[in-house]
DNA sequence: CTTGTCTATGCAACGAGTTGCATAGCAGGA
DNA sequence: TCCTGCTATGCAACTCGTTGCATAGACAAG
């Protein structure tokens, strides 16, 4: 159901089309949610019958026509009732750590270049997201009153960015595991 | 895919019932790895006809009779295949940061009590992993040589530990935000 | 003028995950 | 005796999410 709320704010936040939410999924949007293109399509064609979004067809030069999506009264009514129901803690899925316990049935370091590239990953994510932070929340003005929803964007940010950074240190911390388990040699 | 291999981490860990596994999808693999009973019933079943699992009646006393699920060969070899292919870095799923998004097109302030409570589950979590690493990793030995497959657990569980403080971190840091932006009044 | 790339939208099929319901053994207490 | 609660398993229906495929306009390079 969250789908259909991340769309909700995507939307109220910057009317745009299927294409260009697909977009901001794989950038500020996609730091704690994701979702394909079809997937997104899918769900604004539900929103619309059920009267939460407005389809507004765009002419435009260059490039394909679009539909731009905006978000409705009962729209936002719908996001406010959501904002006041409380929600369940978030689960974790971490595939990563199951190969890591998994590896103890197998050879421990085959995993380190699997563990090498995703803390890579990792640091390519912390220097793009480090990269946004200085381009929309620390370039223009002084420390001043900024809009709620610019402050909001941004400790949501920071949650990104302080995520990024733990998982670095912990994939250091199995790193240096896995090269112990490996120095120790196989079956020890 | 990755519960088939979740399932078969924990049934080499220990071999047991589907009951027995939805317990410890609360608990240690639950740490990263979330699944209803319904779910593991559903896939036991189908890996038990893909011939990755064996089950075994076991009568019991004093309570309901169980079925006991363990890892066959060519599961123990579906799940090293597994191992030996690379996966894609995560990807998050934040309910709670679509809701900070959110909550400056509604009330911010409106959001701090839903926010407190889940930072304190977050501190309970963080406790009774604590508690799991002091009772099973720290109490038995010296810093002695322990096996691969502790060492392995340990470290999956020290990135627990990890994620759990860095969330309380980030929660405190969003509640600071949101008191500041009652601070600075409705429409400031 | 064909090929490739980016924008833009969508269907169909499948697999993963959730929710509600149902059953049943066994134990302890009201 | 009945009710509650824990152990134990499972079906049915539904929604969510992924994968593969298809179409099409516009532009640039070869």
């Amino acid at each position: 159901m969250a789908l259909d709320h991340a769309i909700l704010v995507s939307l109220l936040e910057r009317p745009g089309s299927g294409y260009e939410l697909a977009r901001r999924f794989e950038r500020s949007i996609g730091y704690f949610w994701t979702a394909t293109h079809q997937q997104i399509y899918r769900v604004l064609g539900r929103m619309v019958t059920d009267g939460l979004l407005l389809v507004r067809e765009v002419e435009q030069q260059g490039r394909p026509d679009k539909k731009e999506y905006s978000v409705t009264g009962p729209g936002r009514a719908a996001l406010a009732a959501w904002l006041h129901k409380p929600i369940e803690p978030e689960s974790l899925r971490h595939d990563l750590a199951v190969k890591i316990r998994g590896a103890a049935f197998d050879d421990p370091a085959a995993l380190i270049d699997e563990v090498e590239r995703h803390r890579q990953a990792h640091r390519d994510r912390l220097a793009h997201y480090l990269a946004g932070e200085l381009r929309d929340f620390t370039a223009p003005d002084a420390p001043a009153p900024q809009d709620a929803g610019q402050e909001l964007q941004h400790v949501v940010l920071r949650g990104g960015i302080a995520y990024e950074r733990m998982t670095i240190a912990w994939l250091d911390d199995v790193l240096a595991t896995l090269h112990r388990l490996e120095a120790a040699g196989p079956g020890a």
